[in-house]
DNA sequence: GCTATAACGCTACTGGCAGTAACGAAAAGA
DNA sequence: TCTTTTCGTTACTGCCAGTAGCGTTATAGC
């Protein structure tokens, strides 16, 4: 998201560089930074003096690679989801359980998760700002999930009937209910209830769901 | 929440009330100007110079009678709560589905759905609104649900293995990811949808959860 | 070298808002 | 009348986002 306006191309395909070229670590200093005040104060008491104190750079600086605060936050942010790590499981029910482990797991153990909650609030009165999370945090997220969920359908492990989107919400609503409005600590079989819970609803298979199909289903998180 | 200071309760019983007393109706007037802010600009706009502005008063006069804005914020939204209005259907199902969807109009018709992601931010780094916030508004309505559910365990509606914390996240939270994170509009299928995952997982009679349970239950919400 | 260009740190500024202080005036009880 | 407290008004402090202008420095092209 660092705006390159400094590098034009040229008819060649190359770059034509004009002026004094960026330092090359100071984006780098700039995220870490912005990622260690986002840790130490959360959102709302961030602010782009401390970033620039922190990282050794001018004010200004900031501003010529990212023209808001909220937008430097939402790039800090992006370097902290986890990375694409090729779906181990072949089942959609693991597959599902991994993934949203993996949420709770990032919304607990990464400065994401003490920042949500601010970033959310900002979204709501700056589109640029929500459009740019939802496409570069949440929607790569949602995307896989989509995946393993009409995969799921394909298979037959899923009713056809399955409502893929209501899906998704109800594997990340009961995760994000506790960080952001009950402030409740996070549950570490989350994951595992809500996967039943979808499972219960919309397996093919109609074993699953009563009882107690832990058992039946798979034994915990696969990562 | 407006404290009261001004009174001090006498050995009789009788108030004593010395000095001018408070107009009687400033504090409906405030109450009513920050409703139309939060309304029209949501709670990271909303600003209290505007609130006195509306409500024809001076800005000492809001902060005598709440100390930070945000209490203010609080106070204005617990206004638009629903009353408690006595639970109309005698299931476990239709209750939580009744619940359910009152929910989801609050979130969507009231302002606490625009002013909510803004509260929740706040709510991160101030513990005092937090708590304000989480027992004046949070806590009364998961209570309600929360004795629904206890009550379906007693009756043998629901399985005695009920998480009963969790089905609370799980009604709420496909409500709250699509406001706060997703941003996408609320469906009005959620609440059932909801519902329809909890009984399939928790409900005692098995045949609810699979084929098409809508007409197996109950048409719709009950308010 | 020399020149043009743009990044850099620095300082200073504008503008908005939370929250406070101090005032005179008004409303009530004692 | 005296005391107390509210009320509106005005003015203030302090914080922060974001901008402007400065002199300096690094680089590419001539």
């Amino acid at each position: 998201m660092s705006n390159a306006g400094v590098a034009v191309s040229r008819p060649d395909g190359q770059e034509l560089v004009r002026g004094r070229p960026r330092h090359p670590d100071v984006d780098a200093a700039i995220i870490a930074a912005a990622l260690s005040v986002l840790v130490d104060v959360g959102y709302p008491r961030f602010t782009m003096v401390e970033v620039a104190r922190r990282a050794g750079v001018g004010k200004p600086t900031l501003y010529r690679r990212w023209a808001r605060k909220s937008q430097l936050v939402v790039e800090a942010m992006r370097t902290q989801m986890p990375g694409e790590a090729a779906l181990p499981p072949d089942n959609v029910s693991d597959q599902l359980l991994h993934y949203a482990t993996r949420l709770s797991e990032t919304l607990t153990h990464t400065p994401l998760g003490r920042v949500l909650p601010g970033l959310v609030a900002e979204m709501a009165t700056d589109p640029d700002l929500a459009a740019a999370y939802r496409s570069l945090i949440i929607e790569p997220t949602r995307q896989l999930w989509r995946e393993a969920v009409e995969r799921g359908i394909r298979t037959g492990e899923l009713l056809p009937d399955t409502d893929v989107d209501f899906v998704l919400d109800a594997l990340a609503g009961p995760l994000y209910v506790r960080l952001l409005i009950t402030g409740a600590p996070a549950d570490p079989d989350a994951p595992w209830l809500a996967v039943q819970l979808v499972l219960a609803r919309y397996s093919a298979s109609p074993a699953v769901g009563a009882a107690d199909p832990r058992r039946t289903i798979s034994a915990g998180p696969a990562s």
